[in-house]
DNA sequence: ATGTTTTAACCAAATGGTTGAATATATATT
DNA sequence: AATATATATTCAACCATTTGGTTAAAACAT
């Protein structure tokens, strides 16, 4: 545990995280992310260990990494206004970057975090610390009303999750119908995002 | 195919919703699944075929359901912020009442629809047009403002999915830490729907 | 007499996991 | 440079178990 990762597991981890978000744990067979890391499997256990700890090492990674960008970025900003739209932005723009983040998180709620080991649990309280706090700061402020913070957090963490892992969901169905298309349907990370805090904001707005 | 449906076959497909919903397609073991529903595994075949059928079967009744459900109580209502809040409302309730809706749709979103079948599809297309026409009509009404009715939706379906899908790792956190207890985490199928349309609605107001 | 369900056994394929020997790669030592 | 040492990786076979799927005959039910 925690020695630093070589670059083989690094590459392992990497396609593992790809494999884990198009089909879920069971779905993810070991054989094919050996293979497709394209390392023998007797590297892949010589490396990280049996299935589940690999999924773990997954997680620690997605989820980590995205979360504490988020956190990071709102310390950053200094009013409640913009520690939102930080929040917003930086959640959108890293968890597209990292196209496997929103399907994995989505799978780990879908499945009522069992396999969630409790690093990560707490990564997420974190995540909805930091918006709570901001939000009862901009009450406190008068600048935002009286709202539930928690329904916020599930709106935003919806709206962004829903957005980018629709997509291949959305492309299908413009090319079954394609009088439907609206380019309103294909936004990037930074576009949606800002899609999402205006409705957001506008929300809470006192 | 629609033949109608036997009162064992209707069982076995309720059974089936809760397990698909609990591990998903592939962690779901149809064995399990005859087992649970107390009937024969042949008994399973007879009535509804392989593990793809009785999946298909699934989702043609859940989602088919619910989403009926919500496209008729939009239509009952007049004007557009009753529509929206009918939309919000029986989407809520239903999909609490049947507490596998949330996380088959969300796990059929976070795989890109690969297993969804083209009826599912259009049932989909079909809430989200009733939505973005009763925006539309209260954006011509000057009611509400000019917003992306694209996002709206996602912040609509990912707030009430999310807030649903998420209760056992809300109540695993309250455990683990009972002193970030808060009331607001534990809502009922119809006071969350009115938290949802009270932030929604203020969204889009003009 | 017809449709339904159970029993219980069966099978092929896939899957997670392991192993030991061989091979390669880098690092340190002489 | 040459050698020795330790670490990484591959290969290839192997295994126990699980899993989806099937079936024939018997028992039930209407």
């Amino acid at each position: 545990m925690s020695r630093e990762i070589s670059a083989t597991a690094e590459k392992i981890i990497q396609i593992a995280s790809e494999i884990f978000a198009e089909q879920g744990y069971e779905g993810a067979k070991v054989d094919a992310i050996a293979k497709r890391a394209k390392v023998n499997k007797a590297t892949l256990y010589y490396q990280i260990g049996d299935k589940a700890a690999l999924y773990s090492a997954v997680l620690d990674r997605v989820l980590g990494q995205t979360i504490s960008d988020v956190c990071h970025a709102v310390k950053e900003s200094a009013d409640p206004e913009s520690k939102i739209k930080a929040f917003i932005h930086t959640l959108s723009v890293s968890s597209q970057a990292m196209n496997f983040t929103a399907p994995i998180f989505l799978r780990e709620i879908a499945s009522g975090g069992k396999t969630l080991p409790d690093s990560a649990l707490q990564h997420m309280g974190k995540l909805l610390g930091a918006l709570g706090d901001t939000i009862q700061q901009g009450i406190d402020n008068g600048q935002f009303r009286k709202v539930n913070p928690f329904f916020v957090h599930m709106m935003i963490l919806g709206a962004i999750l829903l957005y980018q892992t629709n997509e291949p969901i959305r492309r299908r169905n413009v090319e079954a119908h394609p009088e439907i298309y609206n380019p309103d349907y294909f936004l990037s990370g930074e576009e949606s995002a800002e899609q999402v805090w205006d409705l957001v904001l506008a929300a809470i707005r006192s």
